[in-house]
DNA sequence: TGACATTATGGTAACGCTACCACATGGGGC
DNA sequence: GCCCCATGTGGTAGCGTTACCATAATGTCA
């Protein structure tokens, strides 16, 4: 492997030049520039980032650490952070902790040996510490889809309260009175969020005691468990609440198998759409989050803060849009045709 | 950032006695160790990757060059590559080409900076000239999921030939007489052996003119148009081969878009599976790949290379399972239920 | 003419770690 | 007594790059 002294020697000019030529900083002299290129070309020279960084004490390297990569509502996350990181000359290194604190503590450990410049974090738990620790070792955070107990940095989520009023809010308009919300773990924010949002609509409505959450996980298993225990209550909830979409993937299933119809016996919502034809049924009433643009604005303010800047932590809330289809009642009750149905959608911007 | 240097100093040891006791190799007696993680413990010291790899010349680091990372059959790839990885202490880096040969090029070219030890490759195009390039600077490289040209390096893929015949063979037990492929670009060895595989099925029942190709994408609006144009052929084919899950999603929103029902008006099976659930009606007959296994096959190959084994390049084929459901008739033509259908689907291991 | 910015190039050291070699001690086997 | 091996510790140098400072030539302006 040629190194940067080698092209040096190959060039006729000092170490440094040639790093002035491959990193186009400083000047350099046209001729000189040329005759270095054509060194490089020769040699096969490629620069070693490893000893850049060292030297430079900056990696060019953003993390995204999230909870489930096999959910496509991250995946586009990381997609919008990707596109920034990359626009800004970074790369973004993703990580998946499935929801578990252990997993998270090991990869921001990692990440902090790697020396990334900052890191993208759903946390799986109270991260407060978690933080604090990585700002002591240099590393910016920015908190992504859910909140933080302490103001201890920015954060980027989506309107989980609002959006779960106006589900609720919808299904009280389709006349349901008894309901059950099928949410993620306890201590995630998003997850007593959007139980809470649900509530605070339900108790508008006078019906605050016809509304049960269930906590789980945000899987499709625990939503097909969640929604088996639903059905069984007394007396037994008219309309479903998923909290996210995998939680309303299992529900469905659970519904399906116990030959229960939707919306015709019990109607469904969640939070969180899945990607238009991934599911060639798209027939789920649904408030989508701008996940692209999460992504997009967590690492910009990630970016901003390793220039520098240094205003006060900030919350950025984005807005959220339900989206009317079949599953909750809104388009009649007749039964859907076999493979989905391609009548459009209302949507509404909250 | 406390260096091991500080850590050294204040445990009133040589540098490199600590460096032992973090890495826990060579000789340290107990007490010394003892006194030495005291130091590492109250200063919060944390190793710096970055200097280890530049002396150590290894980065302990693997990469994983898809070409959708939204595609469930991939997430699932890097899931079993992780986990090996993980397991022999090293760390996996995703990387997303979209199927094009630039970003394929400018990734590898970024692995190489960070002198990754080892590339698992998902090749867009014609890989063999990048594998060079890539071995000459001492990076390793295991290919997946696709053949090459040339037996430049080790490969793990499914068995597309035998996976695409069985699946043909199945079309014209139920009858089938004309039938059209709906394939990815032509470019990629998984595109062109599936075609062939199903072609050659058709040969043996003396139907080799009824076959048509379409060339596209492997995403789900190029799925989408391929059988749009595969339905205005004359005669209308009966029966439609999707090479991948995205293209058989598009191919069913089409046919639904058409009011075509399937199967009873046109059957389709393809080729990967969707995990189950992600679509709430699992019925579509498929050939499917173990591509966990694929994973992690790969990344052990790469692993052992890494090792020093210098045995030749292998290529190994993993087996797929074809597992019918409604989708192609097998069940008979009695519409679904709206969600879906619970009854237990045939599974035959090729 | 001198002061000063602009352009162009290089020398030296350092980033934080480990490879390599040297050396010291103690014990066992013959 | 000797050799040899296991155990324990350290010194020196160097991985490949860039930060920092120095130098020098040229041009510009008052």
């Amino acid at each position: 492997m040629a190194t940067l002294q080698d092209v040096a020697k190959k060039a006729g000019v000092a170490p440094i030049t040639v790093s002035r030529v491959v990193n186009n900083s400083g000047y350099v002299a046209q001729e000189v520039r040329e005759r270095v290129e054509a060194a490089v070309e020769e040699l096969g020279y490629v620069p070693n980032i490893l000893a850049r960084s060292l030297r430079s004490r900056q990696t060019n390297t953003l993390a995204l650490v999230l909870s489930d990569v096999t959910n496509p509502f991250f995946t586009t996350v990381a997609r919008g952070a990707g596109d920034s990181a990359a626009e800004a000359g970074f790369m973004l290194i993703l990580c998946n902790t499935d929801e578990r604190e252990q997993e998270e503590q090991r990869y921001l450990e990692m990440l902090v040996q790697r020396r990334v410049d900052g890191v993208l974090l759903v946390p799986a738990g109270k991260a407060v510490r978690q933080i604090q620790q990585l700002r002591q070792h240099g590393t910016q955070v920015v908190v992504l889809d859910r909140r933080l107990s302490e103001p201890v940095a920015d954060v980027v989520r989506g309107d989980s309260l609002g959006g779960s009023r106006a589900l609720c809010r919808h299904l009280v308009q389709q006349g349901h009175r008894v309901s059950a919300v099928l949410t993620g773990p306890k201590q995630v924010s998003t997850s007593r969020d959007r139980v809470q949002g649900f509530r605070e609509a339900m108790a508008e409505a006078g019906l605050e005691t016809m509304c049960r959450a269930f906590y789980g996980q945000y899987s499709q298993s625990s939503g097909y468990a969640m929604a088996g225990e639903a059905l069984n209550q007394t007396p037994r909830p008219t309309a479903l609440f998923a909290t996210n979409n995998f939680i309303a993937i299992g529900a469905l299933n659970c519904l399906r198998d116990r030959g229960v119809k939707v919306p015709e016996d019990v109607a469904l919502v969640a939070f969180d759409d899945l990607p238009p034809g991934l599911v060639t049924f798209p027939f789920l009433t649904v408030v989508s989050q701008p996940a692209y643009e999460m992504g997009r604005k967590g690492a910009e303010l990630l970016l901003r803060r390793l220039n520098g800047d240094a205003e006060p932590y900030q919350e950025v809330v984005l807005p959220v849009e339900m989206t009317l289809r079949r599953s909750s009642g809104s388009f009649g009750t007749q039964p859907e045709s076999m493979i989905g149905d391609a009548s459009p959608p209302l949507v509404e911007r909250l």
